[in-house]
Parts: C-alpha cells; structure tokens; sequence
DNA sequence: ACATATTCCGATTGAAATACTAGGAGTATG
DNA sequence: CATACTCCTAGTATTTCAATCGGAATATGT
C-alpha cells in the first residue's frame, strides 16, 4: 500500500516544470536531477510516462529541456500519478473481475472500489497549481474536508 | 498502490470466522485452507498478526481451531487489514516526516496525507459485519456515498 | 497413556516488482 | 562542429512479497 518512488519523483518534477514555467523557460534533466538529487539518468524514464501523457513537451538540442503541455491548474494530479505508474487499482480486480472466478459473489470487492473511488476522487479534484502554492492547496484540501465530512486533515 | 494479499487473505479469513462464529464453533485453518484454497501454512503466519492485534482466539489441540475475540460488528475493517500489513501509510514520511529532510518544506507531503487520511477513513467506519452480509454493506456505502459527494460508487 | 489434530514459532527459499545504472543514437544550437 | 541536450533500450541490483518447510508445544478423545 504504498505510493512508489516513481510517483513521488513524478509529482516533484512536475512542480519544477510548473515553476519553471511560469517564465516559459525550458528546464533540463540535469538541472532538475541536481535539484532533486536524484540521477539523471532514473529521471529520464519517469519523464517518458509524462510526455506520452501529454502533460510535458521536451525539445531536443543544446539548450533544450522540457516544460508543461498546458497551464498547472489543467493538469490533475491523477493524470501525473497515472503516467508514472499506471491506472490506479489498488486489488486486481477492480478494474479487471474477469480475472477473479468469484468476482460475482466475493464480499471483498465493493470494499476494493469504493477504496478506489476515494483515491481516483482525490487524485482528480486535485490540480498541479495546487501543489505548487500551497496555500492554494490548503483551501483545495480544506474544500475537500468539508465535503468529507469524517477523517478531517491533520494539522497542517 | 496494491493491496497485498496478505490484507485480502486476512479479510477472507476473518469472514469466514465470522460465519462460523454465529455457531460458536472453532474453525480450523485446515478447514478454512481448503474453503480458501490457500495453503495452510500461509495461512499460519497470516493469522498470527490477526492475534496478536485481539481479533480471534485461537485454541491448540485436537478439536481446536480460531474464533472471533468479539462481535463482527465491534472489529473494523482497518484492525483486520492493519493486523495484516501494519499501519496504513501510502508513503514514508506520512507517519515518519523524520526521515525526510524536506518534510518542512514538502510540497507533495499534505496530499500525502489527505490520501492516507481518506483510506484510513474508510477502513474505519466499515466494520466485518458489513462485509458478511451484503445488503450491510450496500447500505454502508451508500451512507458514504451521500457523505462524501463526489466520486459515487460503481453500479455495484 | 497415547495417537492425533491442531495451534504456534522461526527460518528459508522463490518469485516478482521496484529502483537504479549504463551505453549509445538522434537532435538542435550557438 | 563541439556541445548539451532528449530519446530509446537493455541490463543489474535491491527490496518486498508470497509461499514453503521442519518441528515444538498443546489439548482432545478414546
């Protein structure tokens, strides 16, 4: 049950791309990987879920490098998560019960979508503007609370 | 982002418990390994964090076999899966920000949390009587669903 | 008493996913 | 035309997860 490094990494560069792009400047992997103290070489195949994804466009060259496809409050963190890992399921067979024989009468498998739902709904109310300011998170979240009423965020 | 199968073995066997406990008979993992259809060994170590954390008695000898410690209503669906796989955190430093120099300064660590808090939310409010009897827990999600607006359940 | 069916405990192996490294081809720029 | 990049693909290392195995302790029924 935990959110791979892929992901994280996603998330991160993500929201250097979003700064950067605010000056419409193109930022490279080696800045970046120095930035995130993380090798350049791991950056560039987590990069490759982001551009198929549309989410980034990179440019080839001496002083190419990459910056968003579109603005960050058009890009859900859902989309950036599911690039670097794939579709959110939690079990198998919430989004394939043909490979489970007792699909039809497990007891267990609402439980592993409504799980699912929870996950894939936040994911999707959640924008990448929101990571890169936080005290717009802070009012996403806080709007998130209101609506789910029960488990309140911790104090942040 | 799995569930491991530790965590649904877990729950398959505490349903069976629970089926049997309205007997108030012992059940034995052998029985249960065959019902299952997961080895009995495995089934061993599985059983030993559902123990350990109050939520059956087990009793050597012949004749012996597991029952539930309480009612299926009183036991949360988030003490059988915690029992499972130890505590829920999607990522490190949702439970350790210790181990993460940045957690001050961490941009992706709130959504971090709000996930966590979600899924542990939803863990706490359904208990293992939901998950025995189907129209239980149709209603528990349905209660949910109304509660948390967005993101409805499938066409379960 | 004793064979038997069970829980209980720890070690080990096997398999798969994840994290990371590496080489080198293609591409634009100044 | 050297340079600084992206881009593509293969391989290795590490860790986590799943499952097996041997055997001791415990209670039961006969």
């Amino acid at each position: 049950m935990k959110l791979s490094t892929r992901a994280r990494y996603a998330l991160r560069m993500m929201i250097v791309f979003a700064r950067q792009s605010e000056g419409k400047e193109l930022i490279s992997l080696n800045d970046v990987s120095k930035e995130a103290n993380v090798s350049r070489r791991y950056l560039e195949q987590l990069v490759i879920g982001l551009k198929n994804g549309a989410l980034i466009r990179g440019k080839s060259g001496k002083g190419g490098g990459y910056t968003l496809a579109r603005p960050a409050d058009q890009i859900k963190i859902r989309q950036i998560v599911e690039s670097a890992i794939g579709p959110i399921n939690i079990v198998d067979c919430v989004l394939n019960p043909e490979n489970c024989l007792k699909s039809d009468v497990c007891e267990c498998r609402i439980l592993y979508q409504v799980i699912n739902n929870r996950i894939t709904g936040i994911l999707d109310s959640l924008v990448l503007a929101d990571l890169v300011d936080g005290s717009r998170l802070n009012e996403a979240v806080k709007v998130l609370d209101t609506a789910y009423s029960n488990s309140p965020a911790p104090g942040v």
